[in-house]
DNA sequence: CCCTTCCTCTAACTTTCGTTCTATTGCTCC
DNA sequence: GGAGCAATAGAACGAAAGTTAGAGGAAGGG
């Protein structure tokens, strides 16, 4: 019962210095190594492997665009990226892409026997920088709604019809009053809201974002 | 230059031992301990210290409250939850109410010494488990709309700007084009949607009504 | 090679949106 | 019997949105 890896790296040293380190470990087969992301487009979708490790900085296709491509073709393999990149913008791209395990080139090798383990688990090991992260995007999107003064009566009304996509004549027409009474009460919604426009209003209101 | 620590735990045994062995590391200054969450609200604002360890679990109130109430008191304090509760409720409401490290209580204490020390330093330990259930937050947040048919791939694009109710001039900007190609590409969208304005062709492409 | 589609752009509009200021009425709360 | 708020409204103005007409380049199919 063990683990098949497989590993996408270009350099040599760090390449064959997991290929060794791992291998001393029963728990885990590897079943090949790359050196490019072109070459385990081709290759890893004829093995399968359990779980690849993967390098981002690759010559010509990267690794987060090699995750895409492989994951079509073997979508039970899991994707440990291993890797010095640390900027935002590579994080997230590669969690997108389909990754479940984030680990910083500092990572010990002992750590990282551990952390393959617990990828093959079903945990998603990855340093406590990536975490942070990940916890920040979350606080983002999960803060509590901050005390917004509930709308009016009226202003719901309206918000209504705004939502609908309504002219304000129209929505001045459908609820008898002035088209500038109508522009009152969007402007307090909008206000309450902290929005500027009827689509950020929407989105708002009705939890889309 | 230690770590200065509060603990709260109700179980003596695990309160000690983690004590004990927190304090045979010189990196370390415990300055308190609690067994109950409503004297460790009273006493750790006094303290100030640089991690408290949490438990979920306490008699009377439990420990996500009481983050909630110290954080409060003493803004620069980190949390690190040390808790056998792994269900996705109380893992995000103790996220949520400002925790910012999550282990499980099967780690080793060598992995808590390490993950208190990447707390400090402003990442955010936590188990593999945990992780993944923040990972699958990620993913679902993160995950598009599914594109238009009938509408070109640039169409797509500038819609999906579109509905976020930026501006001409920020979709523009975004895509790097002129802000009358922006015009030409919505004029179409509304064409091919039978719609007048921005919010009927929101509505009409992501089925709202 | 022509035809079509898509993407890009300029230019000159009209219409609608959104802001700001002011003001009246009616209701409630203390 | 003010103080405060919700709803109503007019007026004037700048800022966006949306319309229309025309045109060129790139890509792909028949």
């Amino acid at each position: 019962m063990s683990i098949t890896l497989a590993i996408v790296e270009d350099l040599d040293e760090v390449r064959d210095g997991l290929k060794n380190f791992i291998s001393l470990s029963s728990d885990f087969n590897i079943l090949d190594t790359f050196k490019t992301a072109e070459e385990a487009v081709d290759e890893i979708p004829n093995l399968q492997p359990d779980i690849v490790i993967m390098d981002i900085s690759l010559p010509g296709m990267n690794g987060i665009e090699c995750i895409r491509r492989v994951k079509l073709k073997s979508p039970n393999t899991q994707f440990m990226m291993f890797t010095v990149y640390e900027n935002d913008e590579k994080v997230f791209e590669a969690l997108k892409a389909g990754a479940s395990g984030y680990l910083l080139k500092n990572t010990g090798l002992v750590q990282l026997i551990e952390s393959l383990k617990e990828l093959y688990n079903g945990g998603s090991p990855m340093s406590a920088n990536i975490a942070r992260k990940l916890l920040t995007v979350f606080m983002n999107t999960q803060k509590e709604t901050e005390p917004v003064e509930s709308l009016s009566q009226r202003e719901n009304e309206v918000l209504q019809l705004l939502a609908k996509g309504l002219l304000y004549k129209e929505i001045a027409d459908q609820l008898h009053i002035s088209i500038a009474t109508v522009r009152q009460h969007i402007h307090h919604i909008y206000e309450k809201l902290h929005v500027q426009n009827r689509t950020e209003a929407i989105n708002k209101a009705f939890g889309k974002n």
